[in-house]
DNA sequence: CATTAATTGTGAAATCGGTCACAAAATGGC
DNA sequence: GCCATTTTGTGACCGATTTCACAATTAATG
């Protein structure tokens, strides 16, 4: 609350907040408390008055907080009260995808220009945009001033596209090519995988089998055993217990 | 590394790292040391290190991990060493995007049916697939034996696609809808967020003001004051300090 | 106006994840 | 075979994040 850098999950919960707020409004709710908060998002009620007080005080103790209020000041902090025009850059199926989501314009977020190399698809329509050739990137942004950028090509073309992203002045990336970019110190990233995301859910499962398939494997506890020096000599530094993988 | 359980960011740099394997054996190494995982993706070597040992020791001091038997042990945990079916709900935009997502079979995931509860959408085809009823989920189901689902419909619809899923035996769910889904606690789900995202690069971008406009907004101090009891009582518990948004 | 019930904001404690540093292991040169 | 060099695996430390618990505040009731 005074002098401490927000921490980045306060912030990721804070869009889930105003995602709360916004459809209490919605349905009618002049106020909510930080355990309605809870029953929505399932976000805990200290998790909440936590991540606010970074911020300031916006609740009245035994009320709770004022859905009208709260969601212009998660605005204000999230920089989500003004249009941001967004420069996207691929127009493929994800790029096609990016460019009808509806749920951009409730955040003012805006995709103001399409950029693609493909010269087959330069000055074709896209949505409501012409397609861009990406070569002009520096020369187009120049107009529009946007400081945010999609990627959404492939994890070949990811970093070269990223370097002229940051040639024509933009700060922050949000990066769909799975691949690990690299930019100057004053420009963010935030990377997208869904790759990342469905290897966390797989392993969880393989955690914990099926039913149906907990009887005909028993591959969880055999596989991925130390390979190397596995069977032979190590384990004898301190007190080493059974080496390999784990459950 | 005996008993604990792995932690969720663990698994998450697992996917990149053998992302990262991938490209590099590829490239003809046959072995990668700590530190080339760190010059390649960013994540400290020991931060990688510490990563692996959760599952077992897999390198050779003084020379680093082959690469290929990196690879496979890495796909055994995560359990990509097999093929995956998937469902996925919903053949909007997103959901075309999807299915041509050709990163999927590298890892061994696969699209093996399509849902939507549009009348006009089911029986087309989407991809290599016939877009199937919603309401044959179940059904369908039954004979793919698909764990994990994909969720890409509207959040308005999320919930009950979600409860549909879980009745099919669905255990896991990749959700790209906004919204907090409620499931049994078998059910693992993740959330893909792109405006979560966004507004966190928004969020960076409002604190380090770009030259150009440095000069004209002075919004970052005004702004998100503490609104309600902001300016009247209140501060006397303790020492309140400054009440109101900060920075 | 006093009492009760609800709810906030926040220090303090607990937990979790990340970094460091070093002993142990492998390799190459002589 | 021995020494120098490289790199692993991990315990110990440290910082960040979450949870807890409670004093302070507000509103409602009689």
């Amino acid at each position: 609350m005074t002098e401490t850098r927000v921490p980045t999950p306060t912030l990721e919960r804070l869009a889930t907040y105003l995602r709360v707020l916004l459809d209490a409004r919605e349905a009618g709710l002049e106020t909510l408390s930080s355990r309605d908060i809870e029953r929505f998002c399932g976000i805990s009620a200290a998790q909440f008055r936590k991540d606010l007080s970074y911020f300031g005080e916006f609740g009245k103790p035994g009320v709770g907080y004022s859905t009208q209020q709260l969601i212009e000041c998660i605005e204000r902090i999230l920089r989500l009260d003004r249009e941001q025009p967004m420069l996207l850059v691929g127009a493929g199926n994800l790029g096609a995808a990016l460019v009808g989501y509806p749920n951009f314009r409730a955040h003012r977020f805006r995709i103001a220009a399409v950029f693609d190399n493909n010269f087959v698809k330069i000055g074709r329509p896209f949505g409501e945009l012409i397609i861009e050739d990406i070569a002009r990137l520096k020369e187009v942004n120049a107009q529009i001033g946007a400081q945010i950028a999609i990627i959404a090509v492939p994890a070949s073309a990811a970093q070269e596209v990223a370097d002229q992203l940051v040639e024509a002045g933009i700060r922050a990336i949000l990066n769909f090519a799975p691949t690990s970019l690299k930019v100057p110190p004053h420009v963010h990233v935030r990377n997208v995988s869904f790759l990342q995301e469905l290897a966390v859910l797989s392993y969880h499962l393989a955690q914990e089998p099926s039913p149906w398939e907990r009887d005909t494997e028993h591959a969880l506890t055999d596989g991925c055993v130390s390979n190397q020096r596995a069977a032979n000599s190590r384990r004898t530094r301190t007190t080493r217990k059974q080496t390999g993988a784990r459950r």
